[in-house]
DNA sequence: CAATACATACAGACCGGTTGGTATGTAACT
DNA sequence: AGTTACATACCAACCGGTCTGTATGTATTG
């Protein structure tokens, strides 16, 4: 197995400072000469880690299957129902491995937590321009900051899945999903909202200016 | 200084995993001897602490303030006031200290995680209760599972400071308060919402520079 | 062609420092 | 005198990192 790979599930299980070299070198097959071959230490291998493995993650997951929607608002539904069936998932007992790392080095480490701010700017920045061209094409509301949308549906989500995790409890992100589902009837114009928070006034207050 | 209190800042800043015995000892002035005669060991200090200082953080912080309302609607708009202003903690360079625990040690430690657990369940069901209260008062909308609500605000507030925390960047709390502000007029009833979300006064908001 | 020289890619023993925890000592109070 | 409340010295385990050794490939040179 690939030292990233091992490395990656290794952290995501003890987080990074929890896990000892001898863990990753063990999972991945490998001695620690290998390891210090193509690493200058532990923090180097983090950061690699980060760079190509929870990079590619959050876009999989996250962005891509955005980026193929026509209408954002509609996607992000969908998303929201791929979560509700497949949450089953590691994801809600060892949560999400971006986050994790993220609450445990961000105070500690600089390097780590720019890798990291990295990451999470990069999903806030895409998930921005999916939401931007939304509007351009009627089904977001034009007068809201897609700016502040796209950062409060990633901390959403993350603490969704973080609440859930320490809970241990897969209700509770279902509960959160639910909350998202009202939130995007706020984003959508009237016509591509779902009337999901109930029925009665805020589908009927849009009087767009 | 007392010992859980020592325990608090330095595990608030390097984790509980990162903090060694020496550093708690120092900070509080005591030795080792002491400590180990008032706890088993490590850990135990670490529960004492969640219970003895991270209960009252969030009933003083977030609860009190609610149960003093009369109109929870209201009264978590003024909440989120506060944090607009008074943001400029260490809260947000440090992160929310019972969210940082509830991270690194959830998948790591069962008994940490309860502990954690019972903190965060007690926040989600205070407000659940003053929800439910402003759903009798007509405050909150009838149709809606406060349960649900409850737990939807608890992870964006989490997620919101976890997020800040990791870009060391206050306007991404402030970002967030919005979208909270906004998802506060869906579980309004029409009188008391705010028409946040639909007014002209999001577009206007300071956006990044 | 073949001998040499060197770089690459590991393997594994070893080390210094740190850490949680313990064992023993001791002063004060009851 | 005995219990409580510490203080101090010490230890075994662990961990990141280094050092030396080695097998293989490759460029150089006589």
């Amino acid at each position: 197995m690939c030292l990233l790979q091992a490395a990656y599930e290794e952290i995501h299980c003890n987080g990074f400072r929890g896990t000892s070299l001898e863990a990753i070198l063990r999972r991945a097959g490998v001695t620690k000469g290998a390891l210090y071959h193509h690493f200058p230490n532990k923090n180097a291998l983090g950061c690699a880690m980060v760079d190509e493995m929870l990079t590619s993650g959050i876009r999989e997951r996250f962005i891509e299957p955005l980026e193929q929607c026509e209408n954002p608002i509609t996607g992000l539904h969908a998303l929201c129902d791929t979560f509700d069936e497949a949450a089953t998932l590691e994801l809600l007992e060892q949560g999400c491995p971006l986050n994790n790392l993220a609450q445990e080095m961000s105070s500690v480490d600089e390097t780590f937590r720019q890798r990291i701010e990295f990451v999470f700017r990069t999903w806030r920045e895409s998930l921005e321009k999916i939401l931007a061209r939304g509007q351009e094409k009627g089904y977001v509301r034009r007068e809201l900051n897609v700016t502040q949308i796209a950062t409060f549906i990633v901390a959403t989500v993350e603490g969704s899945i973080g609440l859930a995790k320490n809970a241990q409890d897969i209700r509770l992100f279902r509960q959160c999903i639910e909350g998202m589902r009202q939130y995007l009837d706020i984003i959508a114009t009237p016509e591509w909202q779902t009337k999901y928070a109930s029925s009665g006034a805020v589908t009927e207050t849009p009087s767009i200016s």
